[in-house]
DNA sequence: TTGTATGCAAAGCGTTTGCAGTGAT
DNA sequence: ATCACTGCAAACGCTTTGCATACAA
């Protein structure tokens, strides 16, 4: 194990950094490919994950993971927060709030560090859209 | 999209099913592999893979994702709950209890479906490990 | 007898790693 | 001039799939 030495500033490494500050939501490894390729066109995935892996460790980025999907990477510095995770259109929204009682359920003799939480249902868009696919069935 | 054909009781796939109403806690595909492979020892990892997939679709299992690990499985009658995952020892357990304020952390324009929460820290066991591991400093 | 279920092996997919060349310091 | 970083391609681990056979119905 090597104790962090130093770290250099290349394009690539800008690029990812530059994309995933940008993005206001967690990024897969390709979105994060495809998105930094439109500054470095020759970045090759291998650098992708070697860096998203090296920003996860150093603390700059932090994975987003939901059951049965890839993981995604987004800025540490957001702070403590949770995801929405939208049924219909996939897309992953930040929640800036969390609940208050976890101490309360968490059951004896455990300790507890810290947590995720992952909200599932339909985003703004897609309860929208639904009402208009539905004409016949708005009440539900 | 199948609609739901009949399925049949095969040696297999009852004991998968013996396996994970066994285990009190929610088990990775190779363990269940392992585990039902002692009553069918001709079992194959696809064939778990396939039923695990079947089971999770007709609703009698539950896979359970903790972040960078393999899916987990368990009996989806345990019902509503969450889970701990023991940072020490990553053995998982489950809780049965659930935050009540949910609803009042979703965002206006969201509609909530259901969540996940998972709690990090150390079992009980793990505790008490940690302070006979370090005598002297007992009092944290 | 019929068609689902199975085991094996090969293929798939996302991710990691070895290596020689590139480039930041 | 170093030595970390990069791109390529091969390797990896987990999961899925094709196919011929086995077996529940």
């Amino acid at each position: 194990m090597k104790l962090s030495s130093e770290e250099r500033s290349t394009r690539q490494r800008n690029a990812m950094q530059d994309v995933v500050v940008a993005a206001n939501r967690p990024l897969l490894a390709h979105e994060v490919l495809a998105l930094a390729q439109l500054n470095v066109p020759g970045l090759g995935i291998a650098t992708v994950y070697r860096n998203l892996k090296a920003m996860v460790d150093n603390g700059t980025l932090l994975q987003v993971v939901l059951p049965g999907q890839n993981p995604r990477y987004e800025m540490a510095s957001h702070g403590h927060h949770h995801h929405f995770h939208c049924s219909n259109c996939e897309l992953v929204f930040d929640i800036h709030a969390c609940p208050k009682n976890l101490a309360g359920i968490t059951p004896p003799g455990f300790t507890l560090e810290h947590h995720d939480l992952t909200l599932y249902g339909k985003c703004p868009s897609c309860n929208t859209l639904d009402v208009a696919a539905a004409p016949e069935n708005t009440k539900k």
